[in-house]
DNA sequence: ATGATATATCCTGTTTGCCAGATATGACGC
DNA sequence: GCGTCATATCTGGCAAACAGGATATATCAT
């Protein structure tokens, strides 16, 4: 479950399967959306289809990418609801670990 | 949000977390409920209680910490039932980056 | 077969975050 | 005061994980 959780606390793999939730999409697609270079969406992907999170289908030349897990926008919805009282707090904690702030 | 997934996603801070919603309990109690060196905890701790998760109390000697977020529980039932579709995926998945598995 | 497009993987450097152990602070009893 | 218990912080070292960029694979069109 940590790992879960780890898997989630990504910015990058959270904007992909945020982007995913408005429905499938390809890399590219996934690429002009995040804002990120294609090898590092490739990788991210790689990590997110390995542990689960999505599936493929390869369309012709593209490859299309889908959420494989239907709870997550309702997990998104708890914790957008749970970060919200602490959410300053987070926010001045750039780093885990010691020299937080 | 990336962040708070980030500081769930460490196996020692979630099984404080988990021990602490059986209610609260003192960095001496939680050290021998975790079974860890009590500086590591007492540096979990620290993160926990500066990004909100806890709060402290002290109480003569000790110090007592309880949770600060009521949806914790929600959250971990959800993503309970969210992990155990893709369980094996992410027990494989020792790593994450290059090298999974 | 060649070239172009779409995606994946590899290699390298850097940083983050965790651990381990030693030491410091703080509260209480004597 | 001194010693002890409970907790916190510091320092060094190390490994995981992310970034950057080059290169490989796969599919299609010509």
């Amino acid at each position: 479950m940590a790992r879960f959780f780890r898997v989630l606390g990504d910015p990058t793999r959270l904007k992909i399967l945020k982007l995913l939730e408005g429905g499938e999409a390809t890399v590219g697609g996934l690429v002009s959306g995040v804002g990120q270079p294609q090898p590092r969406i490739s990788t991210h992907l790689a990590c997110l289809r390995h542990c689960g999170f999505v599936t493929t289908e390869r369309r012709s030349k593209e490859i299309v990418y889908r959420l494989a897990l239907g709870d997550l926008d309702q997990l998104f919805g708890m914790a957008t609801s749970a970060v919200e009282p602490i959410a300053e707090r987070l926010a001045s904690c750039t780093r885990i670990g010691p020299e937080w702030v």
